[in-house]
DNA sequence: GTTGAAACCGACTCATCGGTCTGCTACGTT
DNA sequence: AACGTAGCAGACCGATGAGTCGGTTTCAAC
């Protein structure tokens, strides 16, 4: 392995480790030594790769925690029968057993939660992606109605919100009760719902 | 105002002051310094009514947090018609101009992000709310059902929480956009999704 | 008036935080 | 072989956190 591999190679480490801290303790009660110490590095690498600990943290929210929502969410947004295409991703996300997800919450949300009222650095970055999910699943709704396989007096906007709000909301109560039947049960709820808006 | 009284104003002060601070900062970030400050007391004050920062926090959950939550839902959790009295408890809400809940989120939510993957008594007394809720939810929908107000093929439990998750999440994505219409478009799509829950 | 305890004050301690700085090491370049 | 720099190590720094503790005030009881 050269020099320049293994940079990127202790930058990658810091980041992953940098990203499980985040999402277990958020952003502001996890510690850089706690990170140093994990990620089996110094205080001086850490700071030879990332200027401060916000950097740090913003590097983290757009290379590992925005991409992985993203790739996540993929094939819903650039389908044309978005109701399936949920359902489906919601079998396959409960399907997940022992997944961190599902009871440490969405790094997303919990970056939001507590880092949108106090930084706006956050606050874009997190604005910029529930937005871009909100667009591409309002886009969604408005293809699968012309596509016939969701109702006409749906308003895609409006669905679009809620629905990204009960799937946040699922995970948030889970994340309390640290229990996946409670998320599980939540996204019932919403498949039962999405049924209410399938075409007949 | 004897010792007794002056004792007891003393205490509830600082409740409310830490409520405000707990509300808007979380409650590692929050300093018992700024709220010795903002309260105008001396850290011996505060120490004195409550032996430390953990304690102040699960008093407030207890005074200040739950109570509203549980006097805000009363109608609709004793009633026999929720969703209509849930209709009628959001437009109330909606009317709110300038509420912080609207943008710096539900104080209980937020607690529950924040604290229950890392402090038992924090995660045990949100369960014990959101348990409560949940369950006097399910109880008035099925009230619902039997009073012909809600559908039959509605799963009561899993409606419940189905709603909570919704209302949480639509304030979650409030919060982080800092715009009451994100709050409000949830709300209705909610308010949507109730109407088809309707009997006919 | 004396006393005793509750209420309160605020300087202090000590741990930990994010961040700096000096210097070493190892590799690519010439 | 010599040199320069990227990559990294870790002792150190000031700030701030929660929490302590000896002292003072106040008031009720006797």
């Amino acid at each position: 392995m050269n020099t320049e591999q293994h940079s990127d190679a202790t930058r990658q480490k810091i980041l992953n480790v940098a990203a499980d801290e985040i999402h277990l303790h958020g952003f502001q009660a996890c510690s850089t030594s706690e990170i140093i110490k994990k990620a089996g590095i110094s205080k001086g690498a850490l700071y030879h790769h990332f200027t401060n600990k916000l950097e740090l943290g913003y590097a983290v929210f757009d290379e590992v925690f925005a991409p992985k929502l993203i790739g996540l969410w993929k094939p819903v947004l650039e389908g044309n029968n978005p109701i399936q295409d949920m359902s489906q991703l919601f079998q396959e996300i409960l399907s997940w057993t022992d997944c961190k997800m599902l009871t440490k919450g969405c790094p997303l949300n919990n970056l939001a939660q507590e880092m949108s009222p106090i930084d706006e650095g956050f606050r874009l970055r997190i604005g910029k992606i529930f937005d871009a999910w909100e667009l591409s699943l309002t886009k969604a709704l408005i293809r699968g109605q012309a596509a016939g396989t969701v109702k006409q007096e749906v308003n895609p906007k409006r669905a679009a919100l809620f629905i990204m709000a009960s799937i946040e909301g699922a995970q948030g109560l889970a994340k309390n009760s640290q229990d996946t039947k409670v998320f599980s049960e939540g996204i019932y709820g919403l498949i039962d719902y999405l049924k209410m808006l399938e075409a007949t």
